[in-house]
DNA sequence: TTGAAAGCGCTAACAA
DNA sequence: TTGTTAGCGCTTTCAA
């Protein structure tokens, strides 16, 4: 029973053809002949052979594995993305290896050095921002790379993602337009984070449009978590001076906001309007559902693994520069000094 | 710049030392001389040599890479165990890959022929229930295996998990105790997976040992989606015979079913009970809060990791067998025939 | 403790 | 189209 693997020598010896011949049947069928392929594909059958992948990345330089490195993989957002990337890598005949830094930038280049080590044919990263190291590794070894989650104007062909710039400046003019003034940002932690940093841009910019200020300490940096969100609304109310809007960086974040809210007896929205963004499928089952930007998660994931089997192979890629947002209005952001049956006439029209 | 990536052997002609040496330098530094170490760690250094990991894969037959098959990766249990799992085995020096079969038991048996051609050192799956295929795959491959979420007394050494029987059981008997008997059980879907009929099994037992019957029409099957619990709130709306409380199998499920009461105008707890399972961080942000069982998720993904590490490294597992769970009581569940505030008069007590 | 050398199983260039 | 053969870069006996 365990009589040791066969290997290609086993399965042309018994197809009675060359070495060459056996790999060449499996790796480029239509170079052999009809009557050689099925010798070769009965003597596989038989033994039951499956090709050793290490011996043959070592002889044809690919591992047909891409490694993906996430800030965790346990945020929804990464979650969904990741399912769709390793869906279409399989289907593209590449395995995929994952990996998390849990947002600490010089945990990359270590997790970064062995994947190199290991050998992978491309990588996947999140964002733009990352340590010198990272970038030294890619460039040392010629990695082809693909940041998701990301767009760059001077590595467009690398990026697959949207505007955060674009997105937070538009759900800020949203916010501005039904009336608040005293609004709050609740981003993420900024650090090593450009998605971070382009979220309080925008958010600025839409703001001073309309001659607001965003002001400091109501910009209030927390992990992208439900505690993350918590926490805002907690600092928040350590003074009676408190804004009537919190615009938060993800909707993890929003739906912990609006437990805090809820736990502290402040009502959502009539007290303190809320907003999210990413739109993942929990948005519209809390209460109030949640006012939110849509990104195209999946396609983050399924496009991304294109790109980068795209650059492996050496194909070019004809994909869109960036992806599109869309604001999704529900009923946790509302229109300033307006009563709720009031909103809900409105939204009836 | 580009000039060729080093090899061993640059190494050991730049220290001076013979391949052997080399080698030994980085896999067994206590086997060589300290000088001997010392001028190969240099050259290491100087050429900035990295490991082949195919080559090495090659000629040591060991691959340090784990494959992990998941239903899916973006259901909310799953992520964070992984996360969990993806953190340790990474500790332990190994790399992990992912694949996800969509609960199509066909597609993991190609997966891991797939993954076993590429070759890993082990894998680990989910639960017990596997084509034969799979089994089959690994016997002939002799490859190490763990079966997480999973307890079963013929394998308890690659078991990491707790018994979904017990943890249903124990939740019915909550929910009876609580005084209902119209008890509805959306428990997952049955085919190829027997946790859920587990579940069920555990649901019937402790119903029946109050000798109340589980009706075979209130058990509603669906995916372990948002979109799931809602299907079986719609569906047990669809007469006027209806349940007084609804246990379903996973929180996610159980977070849908409440947002499609709410949508219906059906208050929860008050006019139907809803229970989960899992104990995700969102069960205790919703509106209600969920009542449902604890399970020890990030525990699974670790000890996982380490289980499948000491089996290939032929450690002896010293791991308890089965992992204990607990029911949390929180708001969604309710004594029948009581009002809301005497029910939380009752919880001041 | 070290060096020499024989593979590990496959691909790819070359010749036939 | 096929066979031959030289590696791919490392580990691991085996002797020294």
């Amino acid at each position: 029973m365990t009589k040791k693997r066969a290997t290609l020598e086993d399965v042309a010896r018994l197809a009675g053809v060359s070495l060459g011949s056996a790999s060449r049947s499996l790796s480029m069928p239509d170079e052999v002949r009809s009557d050689t392929l099925e010798r070769v594909q009965r003597a596989v059958a038989q033994l039951g052979y499956v090709r050793n992948g290490a011996a043959q990345a070592l002889a044809s330089r690919r591992t047909k594995t891409i490694a993906a490195i996430y800030p965790t993989l346990d945020n929804p957002i990464f979650a969904v993305s990741i399912q769709a990337l390793q869906q279409t890598l399989w289907a593209l005949g590449y395995h995929l290896i994952v990996a998390s830094h849990d947002y600490e930038p010089e945990r990359e280049a270590d997790l970064l050095r062995r994947i190199v080590e290991r050998g992978v044919d491309g990588i996947v990263l999140v964002g733009t921002d990352h340590a010198d190291a990272v970038y030294d590794l890619q460039r040392q070894y010629q990695l082809p790379y693909v940041l998701s989650w990301a767009v760059d104007d001077a590595r467009a062909g690398q990026c697959v993602g949207f505007s955060y710039l674009d997105a937070a400046q538009r759900m800020a003019s949203l916010v501005v337009e039904q009336g608040h003034t005293r609004i709050a940002l609740c981003p993420g932690i900024a650090a090593s984070n450009e998605r971070v940093r382009a979220r309080i841009q925008g958010t600025r910019a839409a703001l001073s449009a309309h001659g607001l200020p965003l002001r400091n300490d109501w910009i209030v940096e927390g992990p992208f978590t439900f505690e993350g969100g918590r926490d805002a609304v907690a600092q928040l109310c350590r003074t009676d001076d408190r804004p009537t809007a919190l615009i938060c960086g993800t909707d993890i974040q929003a739906v912990g906001a609006i437990g805090e809210c809820r736990d502290r007896g402040i009502r959502v929205p009539d007290d303190l309007s809320i907003t999210g963004s990413d739109d993942i499928e929990l948005a519209s089952l809390v209460e109030p559902r949640l006012t939110t930007v849509h990104v195209p998660t999946s396609e983050i994931g399924r496009l991304s693994a294109r790109r980068i089997v795209d650059l492996i192979e050496g194909r070019s890629t004809g994909e869109p520069a960036a992806l599109q947002t869309t604001l999704v209005q529900r009923e946790s952001l509302r229109r300033v000094g307006r009563t709720d049956s009031e909103t809900q006439q409105e939204r009836r029209k």
